[in-house]
DNA sequence: CAGACCATGTAAGGTGTTACATGATTAT
DNA sequence: ATAATCATGTAACACCTTACATGGTCTG
């Protein structure tokens, strides 16, 4: 355990709220964390395997269709403890967005302009795709509504920023 | 070239400011980078070794120690435009900071709350080693000026906005 | 001449993506 | 029946990190 292996984490935060298949976590992850930490179907499998092999989820029911399901061990959940109190996030996430932004000057003005105004648009739309989610969601007091709804409104807030910030620089061009 | 691989024109950028080693290409991405599009040393010299044998980038000079001095080509500078405009930023990076929210939940609500003073601090320090930064450059109008500074922007708004989004969602938990 | 810095490379292993492959069960 | 969905897995390949390995050149 190394560095990263957040997908590991990931696993563990949904099965400590209740157990569940590698598929019902797949359509878990379609719908709640795709935003925050998208992971394909092969990678899940294979990640389910070694956890399972490691004592930190254990195999509580078989179904059919050779349907798995996972539930969290105390050493999951200790872990799981561990990794949100002990363990530092990381400080600065790959950006190729960014990126580029450092290269625009070896495009003609116009070009790199509508690179930032394309930024504006797609931030303003994720923003109105996130109100959206927001509206059609069935917001309770459990946990996944308290701490979703928090996540969601950092996705609202980082989208508002980016409009603004895209669109004072692409003015600052001229 | 399937996916990402954006360091690849990283370097095509670097490059199409000036010819550089591998040596100077790992000092600018500690210094100006690092904060964009960290990378390693060996991932590096990989990389270089690569885009040369791909025609994007030649060696165009040797020096002592074995040092090879490598230059964009026209063919390496077509990649980088092609990159810049006719390719999508990535929608969304992953983010191990926000997946730790999703599940806070497990955690006594004090722990939680102090997850997210941390990241207060956290986003407070690192708008003020921007701060920092930005006073210590000397901006000129050349094209690293001008796009490095709207660079550092996002820089300075990201934190700004994560620091008040922390503030917001500890007071939320009461 | 010793230590700092310049300069490049290989190897092993973890993580992530895409494509391929297989089959059972349920609903129409 | 047949199509959609449920359900799991393997293989190949790209990317990234860490550690290991080597040696040349410059400065005091």
């Amino acid at each position: 355990m190394v560095r990263g292996m957040s997908l590991r984490h990931a696993l563990l935060g949904l099965l400590s709220e209740r157990p569940a298949s590698g598929y019902d976590l797949l359509k878990r992850f379609e719908t709640s964390l795709a935003n925050v930490w998208p992971a394909t179907q092969s990678q899940m499998y294979g990640e389910l395997t070694k956890l399972a092999a490691a004592g930190l989820i254990s195999v509580s029911a078989e179904g059919p269709r050779g349907r798995k399901e996972y539930t969290l061990t105390d050493e999951g959940l200790a872990e799981l403890r561990h990794w949100l109190t002990e363990t530092a996030p990381q400080r600065n996430p790959r950006s190729d967005t960014l990126l580029r932004v450092f290269f625009l000057g070896v495009l003609p003005r116009e070009q790199a302009g509508a690179y930032l105004t394309g930024l504006m648009e797609t931030s303003a739309k994720e923003y109105e795709d996130l109100r959206a989610l927001e509206r059609s969601v069935d917001w309770g007091d459990d946990r996944l509504s308290v701490y979703g709804r928090i996540a969601l409104e950092y996705g609202l807030r980082l989208n508002e920023m980016k409009r603004e910030w895209a669109a004072w620089a692409a003015e600052r061009l001229g």
